[in-house]
DNA sequence: ATAGGGATAGTT
DNA sequence: AACTATCCCTAT
């Protein structure tokens, strides 16, 4: 497999980095990274599009790869000089050694060189804090700058030799679902001695892999390996997932258990006030704070029978739940409503809005009658309740509650609009250029003989369905799995995630585990349990958070003016849904990381395997090389048919 | 297929 | 009205 001269590319959210190779390039350590990144390194290959991210990542990476005297030279990639240079000093040593000694090394110590944040614990990693890396540039924080870095840096736990569960690493299993086994001999060549080094190097924690075990498994055969990882990882499959089916449903508990949590409340004032006074504090001249502004009375604007009725209009043209095309209707007014005010209108179940399930009651009657003949019994409204909205935006079809009164009088009876104003049907606009013209997405064919009007009433939007608990842990082991394949993921009968869609499952990993969504990298140790902190105080615990009061963390209130809650969510990432998961069990990709020498630490379901897990050391650093990503795709491809 | 980011449901 | 989680769309 001839990868010199191709393009590689390193992708991961957030971010992404390039480099080329002439083609006249022939260095042993790179000659079969593919691996490594595509199973190992779990790269997504989505490029980082922020309009700072490229260059400053770039060169934060750039600089990282200006790596110490320890690290394997294939690691250093700036540029095709130094790559060369680098690599010339020390090729010929290790591509003999590489294969018939320090190959089975490599797994073991890929994780290592893998993530940089492992790296970064190692004192002989300080070069790195000297480097923009640990500065302004190493990652945008929104959060208190000594809140997250500080957590990363806390100490871990001591290895403990001999309880090592099997290592890591189904590859068995994960090779049966995605892809060959990797080959160690593809791994870039690293110097046994640098690999000594490297896990030798006393952790300013402490915590290192003990080196003693990263030679003794350097020495394991294959197959015990792999054994052992077919082990854990039906080990971790195993942990919870049998009973998941039966927990599909109690997200509601525990969303009331998380919200009343007595604890929970209160850190979350906490935080809401903390994250008030920085705004007051640091923006003096701004503003009031959203939320004093917000509740202000003049902002406060009573919605007009016009309005009302224009709502209504939109609704019967739009669909429910459709409010930004509803708001794009020029022949609607509304007094500078957001969408989301109209959604909060069309949601109020009280008296103001009577009027408005009267007429849209009244309309629906209508259709009704119309259309009795053809399609009997083909709409059912659901009785009116006074404390109900007067749709329900998941109950297929639009369902307006029905008044038991008479239609008033005083609103002028509502005439559906048959045909919108451009009688054009238009596909749904895209944000940056929302059109006046309902989707007709929204405007299916009139099912039933249903006349249109009143079928686009219907969201088509699928009803929320929060994740519970086990369908985050689930998660979680589908990325520790297969990383950011969320296809895959989704697609793994052992985890159950079949009901999902695989962005759905990205949207919840992103949500809940925002930092190590961004920078595939480890969490703090209780970010699992309340991500969102700007506690200073210990990220590890001796044992595993779980749901109840032992919250020690609020979770982080975003501010309204965080419009890229996904991205943006980074130190003070929100707390999802106060799982019983910790972050610092969350391994990467299990591909990845086979470190034979290191014990699983992902534990679900509460049976804490403590803070010391040594995934935290061994999660996917956000390295990319621009090019990689793909062409490691395309060797995957043609291994697999060959 | 995935990332990014907007839209919206539901809650505070 | 603010806020968050979930859903959705689009570009790559």
């Amino acid at each position: 497999m001839n990868k010199h001269g191709s393009r590689w590319r390193f992708t991961a959210p957030g971010r992404i980095f390039t480099s080329r190779t002439s083609p006249s390039l022939r260095i042993a350590p790179l000659r079969e990274p593919y691996h490594l990144v595509r199973s190992a390194f779990h790269i997504p290959r989505a490029k980082y599009k922020r309009k700072q991210g490229i260059q400053q990542h770039l060169q934060i990476h750039l600089d990282r790869w200006k790596c110490p005297p320890q690290f394997p030279e294939w690691i250093d990639l700036p540029t095709m000089t130094e790559f060369l240079n680098a690599a010339r000093t020390e090729k010929a040593k290790s591509a003999t050694e590489f294969q018939s000694n320090v190959e089975p090394l490599l797994k073991p110590i890929l994780p290592a060189f893998v993530n940089l944040r492992a790296l970064e614990r190692f004192p002989f990693s300080s070069s790195f804090d000297d480097g923009p890396l640990h500065g302004t540039r190493k990652r945008r924080r929104l959060g208190p700058p000594e809140s997250l870095s500080e957590h990363l840096q806390l100490p871990i736990p001591p290895v403990r030799k001999e309880q090592r569960p099997p290592p890591f690493g189904p590859f068995a299993i994960l090779n049966g679902l995605n892809e060959p086994p990797p080959n160690a001999a593809i791994l870039p060549p690293i110097e046994a001695g640098s690999i000594s080094q490297l896990w030798t190097k006393p952790s300013r924690e402490d915590a290192a892999v003990d080196p003693a075990i990263v030679s003794a498994n350097s020495t394991l055969a294959e197959s015990q390996s792999m054994e052992r990882r077919e082990a854990r990882i039906e080990e971790l499959l195993g942990a919870t997932l049998d009973d998941h089916n039966s927990d599909l449903h109690d997200y509601e508990d525990e969303r009331m258990t998380a919200s009343e949590n007595p604890i929970n409340k209160s850190l979350i004032s906490d935080e809401k006030e903390r994250t008030t006074n920085d705004i007051t504090s640091t923006l003096a001249s701004e503003p009031l704070s959203p939320k004093t502004r917000g509740r202000s009375r003049k902002n406060l604007r009573k919605w007009t029978e016009e309005e009302t009725n224009d709502l209504l209009r939109g609704v019967v043209k739009c669909g429910i739940g459709n409010w930004t095309a509803v708001l794009a209707q020029p022949e609607l007014n509304f007094n500078k409503r957001t969408a989301s005010n109209l959604k909060d209108r069309a949601s109020d179940p009280n008296e103001a809005t009577k009027q408005l399930r009267d007429n849209l009651a009244s309309a629906f009657l209508k259709s009704q009658a119309e259309t009795s003949d053809e399609t009997p019994s083909t709409i059912r409204l659901p009785l009116h309740s006074p404390t109900t909205p007067w749709f329900e935006p998941n109950s297929g079809l639009g369902s307006p509650a029905l008044s038991t009164r008479k239609p008033s009088t005083s609103a002028p009876p509502i005439k559906p609009e048959t045909e919108s104003v451009n009688g054009n049907p238009a596909t749904r606009q895209s944000p940056s250029a929302k059109g006046a013209e309902c989707s007709s997405k929204y405007q299916t064919n009139p099912p039933l003989g249903i006349p249109e009007p009143y079928v686009s009433i219907k969201s088509k939007r699928r009803s929320r369905r929060p994740f519970t608990t086990a369908e985050d842990e689930a998660l979680l082991k589908g990325y520790a799995i297969h990383g950011f394949q969320w296809t895959l993921i989704q697609q793994d009968k052992r985890l159950n995630l079949s009901h999902r869609r695989g962005t759905d499952l990205r949207d919840r990993f992103r949500t809940k585990f925002p930092t190590v969504y961004r920078d595939g990298s480890s969490v703090d140790g209780n970010a699992m349990n309340s991500p969102a902190t700007h506690d200073p105080g210990p990220i590890f615990r001796d044992r595993l958070p779980s749901t109840e009061s032992t919250h020690t963390k609020a979770p982080m209130v975003h501010r309204r003016s965080d419009t890229h809650v996904h991205t943006r969510q980074s130190s003070n990432a929100t707390n999802a849904g106060a799982g019983p998961f910790d972050p610092s069990l969350l391994p990467p990709p299990q591909r990845f990381v086979e470190p034979s020498g290191y014990r699983l630490s992902l534990s679900f379901g509460g049976q804490p395997t403590g803070p010391s897990s040594p995934w935290e050391d061994n999660t996917l650093a956000p390295m990319m090389w621009d090019g990689l990503g793909n062409n490691i795709r395309r060797l995957k491809t043609k291994t697999e048919s060959h």
